[in-house]
Parts: structure tokens; C-alpha cells; sequence
DNA sequence: AGAGCGATGGCCT
DNA sequence: GGCCATCGCTCTA
């Protein structure tokens, strides 16, 4: 199999509920044609972003740092924490501020890449937290506001997952008992921990 | 498993 | 100028 023959997920996708499309994003594959080469990896756990959820980024209103949280939806927020990348999904549509954070992958292709980028042997440090996947993936600032339904960094469709786990937010203050975060428990050794 | 801590940029006063 | 964050690493046990 060639992931680079998978269809693109199309914004349509993301104009769903944002809960659902973090639980269906689980199982897809996040593709980047890098400068490195051609890196991927499943998705294995997300977190959902909504309207009216204190820890989103998009509570208190647009700002420069957000503002992709607000454009249309299939495009990617990408912001840093800490010296560290992270990388959301923005879904509904333009004006509304909600969106999924992709925290961690399943490596598949470049792995080699991935041990180079992270300074890691152990694959299972490659993509096992947000800010290690965009390591791993090569993605950064640069890439906040792209389109993630055609362009060198894309989510493919690849297969749905039923056995999804879905607990608390992982490293927020704010509506940290909500339940928002989600992982597929037969993929959970690629999980982040904390 | 759990605590401590480094570190950068955005945003508000 | 100061606070704080969708974090990761290392050290201890």
C-alpha cells in the first residue's frame, strides 16, 4: 500500500461536531511530503477544542496568535508551548473558534526521518506527545494556517476506529475534568503519558 | 510513577 | 515587565 494514493479528508469533515471529528480523526493519517522526504504517521489520540471551553485558545476571542482557530475549517493551528510545536485541526466553519489537537501518531513511513529529527532510537519516542509529533514531522510555524485538505502536509482517510477511550485533557488548568481527550486502546503504547 | 525545571513567545498591564 | 501556557526531559526511587 502507497499512502500517497489516499484521498485527502475534505473540509466537509471538519464541519462536523468537533467532538466527533476528534474521535474520527483517531485512525487517519497525518502525511508531510518534507524537505526531509515523506514522513506519516496514524493518528492515535486527540483532544477536542470547543466554543465555551475555557481552555481553548478561541475563549477570549481572536487574536494574531489564534486566528487560524477562526479561519475555515481543514486548516491547520499550529502554536508554540514551552519551545515546542503543537498542531491542531480547525473545524466549523470560518468565524467559529474550535479545533483538534493531534497528540499523538502511530509512525508508519519515515522513520528514519523521525529518529533524525527527534534525536531518538526508540520509536515510540518519535510522535508519542504533540509537541514530539511536529518534531517528528517536520511542522512548525510556518506551517500554521495550511491547508490540510491538499498541499504537502495532509490528513488522509485511512480507517475508522471503535474501540476509542475517551477521558480528561491532558496539561490543562481550565475544565480539566472535561472529558475531551481520546485514543484508541489497542494503539495506547503510542500514546502520550502525562 | 512522580517531581522538578528549562525555555520561548504571546498577550495583558 | 511580568505572567503563563494544549510540553519534554532528566533525575530520583
Amino acid at each position: 500500500m502507497n499512502v500517497l494514493n489516499f484521498p485527502a479528508i475534505q473540509s466537509d469533515f471538519y464541519l462536523q461536531d468537533t467532538v466527533t471529528v476528534a474521535k474520527r480523526l483517531i485512525g487517519q493519517v497525518l502525511l508531510h511530503e518534507s524537505p526531509y522526504g515523506v514522513i506519516a504517521g496514524r493518528i492515535v489520540e486527540t483532544e477536542a477544542y470547543v466554543t465555551g471551553d475555557p481552555a481553548n485558545h478561541a475563549s477570549r476571542g481572536m487574536t494574531r496568535r489564534n486566528s487560524a482557530m477562526f479561519g475555515p475549517p481543514g486548516r491547520a493551528y499550529v502554536y508554540m508551548i514551552h519551545t515546542r510545536w503543537c498542531l491542531n485541526a480547525v473545524t466549523q466553519p470560518e468565524g467559529v473558534g474550535e479545533a483538534v489537537l493531534i497528540r499523538a501518531l502511530e509512525p508508519i513511513l519515515g522513520l528514519d526521518i523521525m529518529a533524525e529529527l527527534r534525536k531518538k532510537t526508540n520509536p515510540r519516542d518519535f510522535c508519542s506527545g504533540p509537541g514530539k509529533l511536529t518534531q517528528a514531522m517536520a511542522i512548525s510555524g510556518e506551517h500554521n494556517h495550511a491547508d490540510l485538505t491538499s498541499g504537502t502536509i495532509r490528513i488522509l482517510e485511512f480507517e475508522e476506529v471503535d474501540n476509542i477511550i475517551q477521558t480528561t485533557r491532558v496539561g490543562i488548568k481550565h475544565a480539566a475534568d472535561r472529558p475531551l481527550r481520546f485514543y484508541s486502546r489497542e494503539d495506547a503504547k503510542w500514546v502520550s503519558k502525562r
